[in-house]
DNA sequence: GTGAAAGCGCTAACAA
DNA sequence: TTGTTAGCGCTTTCAC
């Protein structure tokens, strides 16, 4: 009620007390070597005109921000919403804020962000790249600006800078092995966008298990799509129309399994007795659909964590951040749920 | 590759072109009265030098931030998703930066959000109140500092500010209606936390549409969940215990209607058949089970918009913000899917 | 149409 | 242990 608007400042606390904003100052951050007495009377006063510490004039004075930029494709996709939960998790720890922005799948979008971020002088920025993007000048300039930058899921190489990913060839052959180890023998992939790396890794993952379990590889049992409901719902409808039906589908994630799903639903077919299907990031829906989808899960909140203690690491030693970038790699997990298990007492072998 | 570390300031770009930098600020900012040719000389020089315009400077002589500050329960929530979506949209319009801060349902979580908030000093606050708050001084804090506040979905008139809802009774209203047209007549309903204004609402509208419908009130069909999967899922086993089995279920938000499917399901009944049910929120999930979720659609980025839109125009007009609160009050509408349609053709009269 | 000068609120040398 | 002083980069009166 007292004051409306807070315009109380330091030299407010420091003329109560009869001392100097200096010393107010390092009274609140609790500098070594000010009195005990002095740091109580000055939180006190400060407390009691409603004081609130400005963090923008700090930041100007500090040439910090303590604000790390998070660029996301989108948060309604529960994978990005984990990661960012544990991101948070780990910048909350180092006393630091977390601004996100969603690219939306959007270059355009994604680039705005990067000049948001550099404008408000965000000390850092994790990104995972949009599946649109392909020129990546706009990540480039993070990293000469010598401002920390780590990739997180969606990276790319070429830029030099840290990253942490999932094993996507890895998640890729696991999953697709399982669907050969219930005793599928038509297993077809419906792949994304093979410029986006993670894709292209699933697909060659899914081609080495084949190969492994001694199973031909058969072009027909490969369809490419924009990795969507809609697009896996076409693209599953094109490999029903084929003179090859699969009787298992790997899907290149979770949204592209469900599409698949209604298709083959509408085509009559039983899941998973005569297609299984397993999806790939364990989205949050799929443990409740009918039959539950099998599906990989990928450490999502491992996975901001690390890319945050990568760069809060990197933040801290102060040096030189993009001379040795680092690359974690995760190890993904298949969960094995009721589109895939055919016969769930034993195994196919 | 030039300026590894950008520390150009409008100081060098004057210098570079013998002006001051009161003139490049100007010519920046496009301000009338400054010759064309030296704008476009000023820009050019700025691209060139790869100047970046300094937000934090800018903001604290401004006194203003450009960026309004979110809390959300929770960005998991498809709800919250949507309605930042629509905050989201209208800040851009206006120039503005999103802060996103989740208090996962947590009081304290969302003080500590309100403090940075203030200490970042956004320009405006959008909440929505967590689930656990009952204690609002945080919000009156920033009422009182007379930063421009408003509150959608989990809303509190006691703080006189404005707030955008949609209309809880009206829509429970609607959905227990639906239910009692398809035939039902043991309607139960599976209630949230009442100190939660939302969830009040919506059984008081549950209960008026019995009434209408001269359906005698059954206290033995109601229960008290927390709103969640695992409480729809034990709400729903006590009802299934009670002398009288209700024929259907409205469930105060999708997730509590979800774990009640998993528990009528695990009791070997049918749905719709013999329990109809519908739930409230329309989150994604809802459209893929089996079969589908009815709910009760809330007009989420409308309701992101709506909010932002009222708290723009108080920033604009600049004048004491809290002085006429406005409450805006949208219309839900009713779903029909599968869990709650028992006659798709006709109707239950 | 442009310059000079002051200041937003904070912090860190350097002094005392 | 505390004070003095200067400055982070920008914008804006007030001059001219």
């Amino acid at each position: 009620m007292s004051n409306r608007i807070s315009k109380v400042t330091i030299l407010d606390i420091a003329r109560e007390l009869n001392i100097t904003a200096a010393t107010v100052s390092r009274a609140l951050n609790d500098h070594p070597g000010i009195r005990e007495s002095t740091k109580k009377a000055v939180r006190e006063t400060a407390t009691r005109l409603n004081y609130k510490h400005n963090k923008i004039a700090s930041s100007l004075r500090l040439g910090k921000s303590n604000i790390v930029g998070v660029i996301i494709p989108s948060a309604e996709i529960n994978f990005f919403g984990s990661v960012v939960h544990g991101i948070e998790k780990v910048a909350a720890e180092n006393n630091y804020t977390v601004l996100i922005y969603q690219s939306n799948e959007l270059y355009e979008y994604e680039k705005k962000g990067v000049q948001t971020f550099l404008q408000s002088r965000v000390d850092g920025v994790l990104a995972s790249i949009s599946k649109e993007t392909i020129n990546l000048d706009h990540y480039s300039e993070i990293r000469n600006r010598g401002i920390p930058l780590v990739l997180f899921d969606r990276t790319d190489d070429k830029l030099g800078v840290s990253s942490v990913v999932v094993d996507d060839y890895a998640g890729a052959f696991q999953a697709t092995s399982h669907l050969i180890e219930e005793g599928c023998r038509r297993v077809a992939h419906i792949a994304g966008q093979q410029h986006v790396n993670i894709f292209n890794l699933r697909l060659k993952g899914y081609i080495e298990a084949l190969n492994v379990h001694n199973i031909p590889l058969n072009e027909d049992l490969i369809v490419y799509g924009k990795v969507s409901i809609d697009s896996g719902r076409e693209c599953m409808k094109q490999l029903l129309a084929r003179p090859v039906i699969p009787d298992a589908v790997f899907a290149v994630e979770d949204f592209t399994a469900l599409g698949a799903i209604q298709a083959i639903k509408a085509a009559g077919l039983r899941i998973p007795e005569d297609i299984a299907i397993i999806g790939f990031a364990n989205e949050a829906f799929g443990e409740y659909l009918t039959p539950s989808l099998s599906t990989v899960n990928q450490q999502t909140v491992t996975m901001g964590e690390e890319a945050a203690r990568l760069l809060f690491e990197g933040l801290r030693s102060g040096e030189p951040f993009h001379a040795h970038p680092r690359k974690l790699v995760l190890k993904p997990q298949v969960i094995c749920r009721g589109s895939s298990v055919k016969y769930p007492k034993g195994d196919g072998r």
